[in-house]
RNA sequence: UGGGCUAUAGCCAAGCGGUAAGGCAACGGACUUUGACUCCGUGAUCGCUGGUUCGAAUCCAGCUAGCCCAGCCA
């Protein structure tokens, strides 16, 4: 694995200057999901850039749960994101949840009220918005604003002991209800939940909002740099606010860069999750949709997912990536690493007229004549194979140098074949394709006749049937339906199930064994479909913006 | 209309005052026992308008467009 970094973006500078300065020594990230979702290829993102940047400076990263709303938190997810992490190919260098600092942050908040600089709030939660003021007014300060350090001090000790109900009481940074910054109007601090934790139990009643938690969990881990999305530039003047006031040891500095967008890709947690819940895909790791499941058993590899984000870089446009990016990396990273095989995933039967009836050849093939070390199989070849229909067309369009009548083609490792007739049913469908071959130009035999086309094929009768599942986006997400409801910007050919026939040779293929096949892009063992005796493929579709499905009619 | 941010080819993205990297896509062409792969070739004066300068995508001013913020979500 070539080891790429990360370069001239806006971040790296900031970083070796803060190296070259000597404000920090080494450079500690982290990622920080919060454990309410499975990730996706936005995640993706975020993962790479926090582990590799801190690889690239030799420093730390470490895996932390930002789990500080117990209404939406579940060990489910905490595993399955670990799962994923490691997948990705990253180990943490710390394992860490924000609730295991409950007790810290309590005593920070502790703090800000003896400073004077938080207070209890009774106001309720209307009142609170209507006093926020607007984007152009400003708020109007609560008649609790002005409480006595004391009072505060019992008040809060009282939320945490449970003496009040949701929504009674909040804690709220004194800082400024005309600051034309809405994070800065005195922003809530804590709220009350009596609602157990996934971590913590019963223990807490009282839960950190982020904007109070993150600094801090920021702060105790030691972290230097905070990476974090676009959205939450207008919260860094409270991040700061937070980490100057409660005059933490150390003094993490958060930088913001634009989130991960794919074209026709839905990738808002609100968004998956619906379809999840709503069986519309077949659960997290649905093949077609971004997760980072999805995007396994699709046939992505973590190499590819990596690549792919340094070569997106980071910085603070937002736009829209091109879903082909993404599939450039696969078609690059799987390239030489896959065997090639033959398939048919739209069967048709050839059959070679002059070929001795009964005879069967097996023919010496290279799996991949790019890297010899994936070394040799061999494949069966009779009287009657299939073909693929997209690859006959008994009315050629121009330019076409596959299968008609009267054409020359080769059959990949075998015979080059001409069409001499075509057998259809009384409704007019082509069911049959007759051919002669010509036994000087056997694979391999040193011929040196060329022809324009070359097609694959499988043997009639020694071959492993199989369902090919062809998968698209789930979604067809454009500017025209990007605020349509998802039931109606469904794409409704995201999958599409065709029935035909691959080598024998994949009759033992093991769940995500990868294959590159056809013209077009590579297939691997879906591991949740396959049944013995039964294989299903799970192909990337799409690999190639010119390729269309095979028509039939 | 308050604040914050962004604006470089169809899409990402370098560039940080000295005369526009790279990748994806597209289009030509060569090669080819996968129309794949590989190889060669093809594109921008940098949102707009002024200004400073010998010289500006890079500095200044004024516009314009887009995104984010009024959860006791993160």
């Amino acid at each position: 694995m070539i080891n790429k970094t990360f370069t001239s973006n806006f971040l790296v500078p900031i970083i070796e200057e803060d190296l070259k300065s000597g404000r920090v020594k080494e450079i500690i990230t982290r990622f920080p999901p919060e454990p309410n979702g499975y990730l996706h290829i936005g995640h993706v993102k975020a993962i790479t850039i926090d582990f590799e940047i801190a690889r690239q400076f030799g420093g730390k990263c470490y895996l932390r749960f930002d789990d500080t709303n117990p209404m939406t938190e579940e060990e489910e997810y905490v595993e399955s994101i670990k799962e994923d992490v490691r997948w990705l190919g990253y180990e943490w260098d710390g394992l860490f949840y924000a609730s295991d600092y409950f007790e810290q942050m309590y005593e920070y908040a502790v703090v800000l009220i003896k400073k004077g600089l938080a207070y209890v709030d009774d106001q309720s939660p209307e009142e609170i918005r209507e006093t926020r003021g607007t984007l152009t007014e400003p708020g109007i300060p609560s008649p609790y604003r002005n409480r006595s350090v004391e009072e505060n001090l019992r008040l809060f000790q009282e939320m945490r002991e449970g003496k009040y109900k949701e929504g009674e009481k909040v804690l709220r940074a004194k800082i400024d209800m005309a600051h034309p910054n809405m994070n800065m109007r005195d922003p809530i601090l804590y709220r009350i939940l009596h609602q157990p934790h996934h971590n913590t139990g019963n223990k807490w009643c009282i839960y950190p909002m982020y904007d109070f938690a993150h600094p801090l969990e920021d702060a105790i881990e030691g972290i230097t740099h905070s990476f974090c999305t676009l959205e939450f530039e207008d919260h860094r003047p409270l991040y700061d606010w937070v980490i100057e006031h409660c005059e933490t040891p150390h003094k993490p500095k958060q930088i913001e860069f634009s989130k991960l967008l794919l074209s026709n890709t839905i990738l808002s947690k609100r968004n998956l999750r619906y379809l999840v819940e709503n069986g519309i895909v077949d659960g997290w790791d649905d093949p077609r949709i971004a997760t980072i499941r999805g995007l396994r058993r699709r046939g992505y590899t973590p190499e590819a997912l990596r690549d792919f984000v340094f070569e997106l870089g980071v910085s603070k446009s937002e736009g829209i990536v091109d879903y082909q990016m993404l599939e450039h990396f696969i078609r690059e990273d799987l390239k030489l690493k896959v065997p090639r095989v033959m398939a048919v995933i739209d069967p048709v039967k050839l059959v070679i007229t002059n070929y001795p009836e009964g005879q069967i050849e097996w023919f010496d093939v290279v799996n991949n004549r790019e890297n010899p070390e994936l070394g040799m199989r061999k494949v069966p070849f009779s009287r009657e194979v299939y073909i693929d229909r997209e690859d006959f067309m008994e009315n050629p369009i121009p330019k076409f140098h596959r299968l008609y009548p009267g054409n020359e083609v080769r059959l990949m490792n075998a015979y080059i074949v001409k069409c001499t007739d075509v057998i259809k049913n009384e409704k007019g469908e082509i069911v049959e394709i007759h051919a002669t071959y010509d036994p000087e130009t056997r694979s391999g035999s040193g011929s040196t006749r060329k022809v324009k086309g070359t097609i694959h094929w499988v043997d009639a009768k020694q071959n492993v049937p199989v369902e090919f599942r062809l998968y698209d986006h789930l979604t067809i997400e454009t500017e025209e339906t990007k605020d349509l409801p998802i039931h109606e910007k469904l794409n409704p050919n995201s999958l599409i199930v065709k029935h035909g026939f691959v080598e024998i040779n994949l009759k033992n293929a093991k769940p995500q064994d990868k294959f590159q096949f056809v013209r077009h892009g590579y297939f691997n063992v879906d591991p949740k479909d396959t049944t013995e005796g039964h294989l299903v493929f799970n192909r990337i579709v799409e690999l190639k913006s010119s390729f269309k499905l095979p028509q039939h009619d």
